[in-house]
DNA sequence: TGCATACATGCGGTTATACGAATGTATTCC
DNA sequence: GGAATACATTCGTATAACCGCATGTATGCA
C-alpha cells in the first residue's frame, strides 16, 4: 500500500507526465530531446528522468555523450497497468498531441543545425547525436 | 496533462489510498470509521476525506452528527478507470484484507459499546451513530 | 593536452505538503 | 440552557518536493 503511494507520487508531476508520454511514443529519447520538447531546463529534465529510473519507470542506456532514456518493459504487473491506462488516457488530449509536435519539431531542427542554432530551444547543446546529425 | 498529475497527487498518499480501498468494499463509511481502521488522529482523517472530496474522488452525506462517505459515481471518465485499477490491484494484497479486517473489528465493537469504551481505537467517541448502536 | 559537449549531482532557497494540537461549528440529549 | 459528541478547520511546525545555479564527470574531438 505504502509502495502504490510511492508510484503514483512518481506520477504526481506534470515534467514527469510528459516525459512518460513522450516514451509511449518514441522508442527512446535523449535528455536534450526532453529538454526541447518540455521547454525546460537541463538539470530538470535529468532530475525528472533519474526519478522515472528509480522508480522502474524507465532505463537508461549510455552511448558515449548521450543518454538514451526507454521505458521498462512492464513485467512487474504494478506499474504496467497503470501506465497502459496513462497512455490511453493522454491519448485523447489536444495537448498531449501538441506535446508531442513540439517534439518532432524539435528533432527536425537536430537535422539542421543551422535552425538549431538561431533557436531558443536549446541552450547549452546546438545539435543531436553525431549519427543524426545531417553533416 | 496539469490536472492528471493533480488527480495522480491526490493518489499518492497512503492513508488517502488505504480510504480509497476501504470505500471500494463499503457502502459508505463515517470519518471515525476511517479513524479507527486506520488508526489515525481524528483531523487526519477528516483532512485526507476533505481532499478526496475535493478532487472529486468520494462525496459526503451529512446525517445529524455523522458524515458519511462513499465514492463518486465514475462518471467523467478519467478518475474511474484508474479507481478500478487500483482496486484491483490492492485486492491482490494481503495488507488490503488485514485493513478490512481491522475495519470489521471496528464495526463489530460499534455494536457492544462496552468493548469499545475500553480499547484503545477511539480517542474522542465511544460509540458509533445512533441508529447502528446495540442498546 | 586542452577544449567543448552531454549529462549528473550537490547546494541553497522557495514552495508545497502533512501533521498534531487546539479551537470552532453544528447537532443531540439531558 | 448546558454538556457531550462528531466532525471541520485553523495554526504553527516539521518535512519533503521542486527548482536554478554551479560544479563535477565522462566522453569526443582537434
Amino acid at each position: 500500500m505504502k509502495e502504490a503511494a510511492r508510484l503514483f507520487k512518481v506520477l504526481a508531476d506534470e515534467a514527469r507526465l510528459k516525459t512518460l508520454w513522450l516514451l509511449f511514443n518514441h522508442q527512446e529519447l535523449c535528455v536534450c530531446d526532453i529538454m526541447a520538447a518540455l521547454d525546460i531546463t537541463q538539470s530538470k529534465a535529468s532530475r525528472h528522468l533519474a526519478t522515472l529510473r528509480h522508480a522502474g519507470f524507465v532505463e537508461d542506456r549510455k552511448d558515449g555523450l548521450w543518454s538514451y532514456y526507454k521505458l521498462c518493459a512492464p513485467s512487474d504487473g504494478v506499474v504496467g497497468p497503470h501506465l497502459e491506462l496513462l497512455r490511453r488516457t493522454l491519448s485523447a488530449r489536444s495537448d498531449s498531441r501538441a506535446l508531442l509536435a513540439k517534439l518532432h519539431d524539435w528533432t527536425d531542427s537536430k537535422q539542421r543545425p543551422v535552425v538549431c542554432a538561431k533557436g531558443g530551444a536549446c541552450k547549452t547543446s546546438r545539435s543531436g547525436p553525431p549519427s543524426r546529425r545531417a553533416q
